[in-house]
DNA sequence: CCGGATCCCAACCGATACTG
DNA sequence: CAGTATCGGTTGGGATCCGG
C-alpha cells in the first residue's frame, strides 16, 4: 500500500532552499555560531537561517545551545540522533554526483546539471 | 567546500509532491498505462501526472512508451538507469520510518509526524 | 549578536475546460 | 485515452525594518 512509503517523510527533513547546505556545514565543521553560518553561506538571509535552523531543531537533526550573555551567542551542532543521517546524506551525495555525470553523457556536458 | 555538496541535486529529482508515490508505483508495479496511474493516484489531475513523470522521464529515471493507436495508450516504466535509485529510494524509506518513530518518542503518539 | 514581524513576489499546485 | 491550455489560489522564500 501506498501509505508504506515514507521516503516523503525523509524528504519533509531535506527540503527547503538552503537546508542541505546547513546540515553541511554543521557536519563537516561541527559547532558553529550563528554569526558563522552566516558567514559561510553569505547569500542567506537572517530569516531564513532561522527558520531552517528552527525546522531541523524540531526535527531533532540539529540542537541550539544558548548562551545567556551579551552580546547573544547561540551556537548549533547535530544532534547525537541527528548523526544518524549522515550515511543516508553520504549517499544521496554520492547518488547526486554520479547523476550529474550521467545527465552530461545524455545531454552533453554544456549544461551544469540544470533541469 | 560546499559545492560539493551534491545532496541537492539527488533532491531535484525527488521534490515535487506526487514524485515519490509515483515512483513508489512504477518500482512495485513495474510498467504501467498513464490511466492505471491515475487510478492509483486519485486525487492526482492529468496536469500534475502529465508534468511530474515528465521531469522524471527527462531526468532518464522514467521511459515513456508511446503505441500510435487509437484510442492512444501511453506506458511509463522505470528505465535502467532508474533502478540503480532503488538503493537509495530504500535507504530514505527506511530513515523515514524510522524517524516518524523517533518523533512520536519525543512529541507523543498523538500526531502522525506532521510538522 | 541573534533574531522576530511584516510585506511582497514567484514558483508550485489545483480546478476546469478543451483536443487529437 | 492521454494529454494541453488557462486561470487562480496557496506557499516558500527574499527584502526590509524593528527589538532584546
Amino acid at each position: 500500500m501506498p501509505e508504506d512509503c515514507k521516503v516523503e517523510t525523509a524528504l519533509e527533513i531535506l527540503v527547503g532552499k538552503w537546508k542541505p547546505i546547513i546540515l553541511y556545514q554543521l557536519f563537516s565543521q561541527g559547532t558553529m555560531r550563528f554569526s558563522e553560518l552566516q558567514k559561510a553561506l553569505p547569500d542567506i538571509t537572517k530569516k531564513m537561517l532561522t527558520s531552517q535552523l528552527r525546522e531541523l531543531e524540531y526535527h531533532d537533526i540539529v540542537h541550539r545551545e544558548i548562551y545567556l550573555q551579551i552580546p547573544p551567542k547561540v551556537e548549533y551542532s547535530i544532534t547525537e540522533y541527528g548523526m544518524r543521517m549522515a550515511p543516508l546524506l553520504q549517499a544521496m551525495n554520492e547518488w547526486g554526483m554520479s547523476h550529474i555525470e550521467h545527465l552530461n553523457e545524455l545531454y552533453g556536458a554544456e549544461m551544469q546539471a540544470k533541469r
